[in-house]
DNA sequence: TGCGAAACTTAAAACAATATTAAATTGCCG
DNA sequence: CGGCAATTTAATATTGTTTTAAGTTTCGCA
């Protein structure tokens, strides 16, 4: 689930990067109204996190501008007070929720939520599901209905992966990408061993679907027969 | 137990929290409406005496908009008026209870305990209970059937979060909110510290639960198998 | 069927997070 | 001020995770 922050307090937006990715987003942070505009229009994110107040270009002009170009992203404003008349224009602009500072993390995180399932995004609160089994983002457990498994952060990482997309082959780039990040240069064989220990711990739980690979190209996930 | 008390008569807050000091909460004072609804909306408090007469933000608002941020901490309102009228109004918004001025220690102490027992947050006078062991607030004292001891401030605050959502991990950062509170720039390994006096006083008395540790997240109470 | 490339498994080494312990510091109460 | 308990710091030990590496198996193709 990738979100896009734009907020231009530098610490506000490092707290909330930390507690967003913590909560199993990936984020993306940029720090003008300029550049939120683009980044926004590209259509690869799952929520924007639109500030009102930043240089360059203020959020209510953002997100006009985003309607106008038919995007439909659900964007959640952050407005510096408790204004009536800013959360009446923003809301009037298309925007799905307003949270006002000072907010708790929990709220911001509720009202994402909430957002993200009237969309449709979310199976259920924080968890991703597929063939009987889900995954926790939170605490990075596994369950089925036999018993449940911790796994470890790169395994989190692969999975979750596959379960976002879980009609899909996941390429090996893509997987590669996720977990370890862009500057891998990677010769070793570790997608191969995770692979590996992955499918150890799915066969201890019994869980009813497996990991295929597809040769040359990267891995799927496949209900049992 | 941690206590935000949001009142601008001086004379009447240092009276309070010394009161409440001795009564064995934490009390933290704050002089207007604004600050309180700073403060209160971290989410770090466990109870919120809110005055409604004060300055910059009157105690009604705070109320709403503190609700409105889903915050659910139990939140008593204090008047001078007697007025049924502010009554409903505060319950409306989602008061928990309403003392008017004057009132005695006594009964606001009685309240006090009565709206946190209704949240589940005490079991039964001033105790918290997680297999067979109950945590005593007034006190401190952990008792098992084996026997009892008295814990350090810390690491009762600590044990006693985990009592109070014991099926859930407990984020590290979210335990040191709690002990240390919000502006802790934590270097050290503190926690790991307190928890290991915790395992050890834990495995002394004999007690059927132990705290386990979820690698990268934070700890969780289980039982023993 | 047999060869080479790709994928799989396993064990051990390197690394990172957490646990433990002891010593140093703080803050309170007489 | 001095002593005591609580807390913090710091150094070391332990445990769990990730990476490396080597040997084995599977797959597609000639």
């Amino acid at each position: 689930m990738r979100v896009l922050l734009v907020e231009d307090e530098k610490e506000l937006s490092r707290a909330l990067s930390k507690m967003l990715t913590k909560d199993g987003y990936d984020v993306d942070c940029v720090f003008d109204g300029a550049d939120g505009l683009n980044f926004a229009a590209t259509g690869m994110y799952d929520l924007i996190l639109l500030d009102v107040m930043m240089p360059k270009m203020n959020g209510f002009d953002v997100l006009s501008e985003l309607r106008r170009k038919k995007l439909d992203t659900p964007i959640i404003m952050l407005t510096a007070l408790s204004d009536e008349n800013d959360k009446v224009l923003g809301l009037d602009r298309g925007a799905d929720d307003y949270v006002s500072k000072p907010f708790s993390f929990n709220e911001l995180s509720a009202r994402i939520r909430a957002v993200l399932r009237r969309r449709g995004k979310l199976v259920s609160d924080n968890k991703l599901e597929y063939a009987e089994a889900s995954l926790d983002l939170t605490t990075y457990v596994l369950s089925t209905p036999q018993g449940e498994i911790g796994l470890t952060a790169k395994e989190f990482e692969l999975l979750r992966y596959m379960f976002e997309y879980p009609k899909f082959v996941a390429a090996k780039e893509d997987l590669i990408l996720k977990a370890w990040g862009l500057n891998s240069e990677f010769e070793s064989n570790n997608l191969e061993v995770y692979m590996s220990f992955l499918r150890k711990k799915l066969s201890h739980l019994g869980a009813s679907f497996t990991i295929e690979s597809v040769r040359g190209v990267g891995y799927r996930l496949a209900a049992k027969s």
